[in-house]
DNA sequence: CCGGCTGGATGAAACGTTTTACCCGCTATA
DNA sequence: TATAGCGGGTAAAACGTTTCATCCAGCCGG
């Protein structure tokens, strides 16, 4: 069932096989009679292009890669939607690859990637050191583009988050409601994430926190588990030493301390409040909807996939540049519940 | 910097054009002085294979592509893993598909896919209805395995899990803790596993129920939303006509009317078990860890995988299979509290 | 010494497009 | 009337592989 070619195509409609290809691509150029013709022969042949053809032509695809730690993450799934539907929209195809924090695979995904010339890689790298592999593609001028890593490098373009503003806007809330005695609970703090925040809020409470005090509580993962321990060691502490709110440095954290609260009988947001981050599905399904900081992943996805397709336009020099994102506070019953002031 | 191609390495190494393509594809067939000489050409020259002329010249490509209804739910993000991990092996690259339940987007990455030639399409399509689209591939001949979808028809293969057998684990579970009074919510009843639970519960209390009771709740979507306002419904009946367990459709409905009643001051287990369905990460973290029947997701995902790239073999006959995954139940505290039996 | 075989290498064809240079007939303009 | 321009079309080259038929040199058995 070998697939009609455009030859075929052009023998079945009476014309050559370059009037065809105007009307596949510059159909304006073709007179309609013949279009037509051509058209019909096209629909009664079954005819599809061959992509592979047109690219070895063409000297490069039509699809666009993004490289992501983890397909399962809901992070990484709203980022794929957004430049998913960028990408789109120029008539091009996404194919999200996993390299499932190894870089092993992220290495073989990004040889397999310029061996089919795609048009460009959005890239999650595993790890924080230098990319040999990503050079390595930038120097043969496949546009790069980093999604929520380091943002610094000059040859390559980079979207990401603050998230020093993040812990800034979390704090900034709490101290607002007339909190005193803050806990911030996460870790570990090799994460940049779990330090950024924390470097936020703390700076928030330096400036404007008027004598209050932030307890940081490490844990060992951002899970349910481990905030539900974190929330166990707080309420071990003497009452009048105990946080009124702490701030997690994630959202399963926060749920975890929540569950764990509310068992031992204490209320949320009248006994503690709670601050969360990610703002995941789950935080307003809550018992108690979470408060949360919200990033906005599709934009970055959708902006990330924008200066990756303006790089990859052929002809003007293109400026490499560093988007960053301001998270944004969302306020839900777990912290809404303003304190009388008493020092 | 248009990239070396075998030509140059050939012309580097002092070796023809063909010479070098055997490097590449049979290393065995040329003497290991020439060979090396080629290696060392390809690489100073940095050449990297292209393979859009690979593929022109195979006719295919080798990369097999999974359409998904939506990336970012946990299920296809298993299934995508599962499958990722046999085709990954078989030295051949997974790209994946969104098609976010819009059968126009389906179709055009459908089009698009047989434009690239690709090797084979797992899919869950759209609708139940007819496939005009996939009979299309079909009979171009390319594979087309079927996830989790309409398991009968005879031109294709396909996996799926035992809905049916699931909604009868839960329920089989729940007699044997000595429940008498059990209510089944979920809906709408048109999603065929929302139907197909209720069915395999209702045959189980039929066939071993002992005159126990099945209520039925039809809620509006599986949402936790609506699975809190199903339990205040379900509170409303006056104590001795309230169910003692519920089997709800998916683990959302269930954490909502987990939700529900622990506000309402009633326990779990105690006064009331919960079973939900599809073991979402959340189910174990619940405040009352969840019972949950949970999917062989991964093992989807391989199996689809597997039959394709068995399909996509030349040669031999391939006859067409279904296979069907049987479901397990994980029983966790929600549910772990036998009754004492009182008729 | 010859015929046949073999390991190793070669050259050219083929895959299906896109693009470029070119051609033809016609009209409008100087 | 010569010329330029234009709409509509054609032929052929080029993209980078893989494969297949061929070739060559050396070797072995007879």
């Amino acid at each position: 069932m070998a697939t009609a070619n455009i030859k075929e195509v052009a023998r079945h409609a009476g014309v050559s096989l370059g009037t065809v290809s105007n009307v596949l691509n510059r159909p304006d150029t073709v007179a309609p009679a013949t279009r037509q013709r051509v058209l019909d022969a096209i629909s009664t042949l079954g005819y599809v292009r061959n992509d592979s053809a047109r690219q070895l032509r063409a000297g490069h695809s039509r699809t666009v890669a993004i490289v992501v730690l983890d397909v399962a993450n809901p992070f990484f799934t709203d980022v794929v939607r957004g430049a998913e539907q960028v990408v789109e929209e120029a008539g091009a195809m996404l194919v999200v690859c996993n390299s499932g924090e190894d870089s092993a695979r992220e290495r073989r995904h990004l040889e397999l990637l310029e061996e089919q010339r795609v048009r460009g890689v959005l890239i999650t790298p595993v790890g924080h050191g230098p990319q040999p592999n990503l050079d390595k593609l930038i120097d043969r001028g496949i546009p790069v583009v980093l999604v929520d890593r380091g943002t610094g490098r000059a040859n390559r373009c980079s979207v990401a988050v603050d998230d020093v503003l993040g812990g800034r806007l979390a704090m900034d809330h709490l101290l607002d409601q007339g909190h005193h005695r803050i806990a911030y609970l996460g870790g570990p703090l090799s994460i940049a994430q779990v330090a950024d925040r924390h470097a936020g809020a703390a700076a928030a409470i330096e400036e404007r926190g008027n004598g209050a005090e932030l307890r940081v509580a490490v844990t060992t993962n951002l899970t349910v588990a481990a905030g539900r321990r974190a929330a166990g060691e707080l309420l071990a502490l003497p009452a009048r030493q105990r946080p009124t709110a702490v701030f997690c440095a994630n959202d399963l954290i926060a749920l975890g301390v929540l569950q764990e609260l509310t068992a031992r009988g204490l209320r949320v947001p009248a006994d503690v409040a709670i601050v969360g981050y990610d703002d995941i599905e789950f935080a307003d399904a809550a018992a108690v909807p979470l408060s949360s900081v919200r990033q906005p992943r599709d934009q970055l996805g959708r902006t990330a996939a924008q200066l990756l397709l303006e790089e990859a336009e052929p002809g003007d020099a293109h400026r490499h540049r560093h988007v960053v994102f301001q998270p944004e506070l969302v306020v839900r019953r777990s912290s809404d519940h303003p304190r009388r002031t008493r020092r």
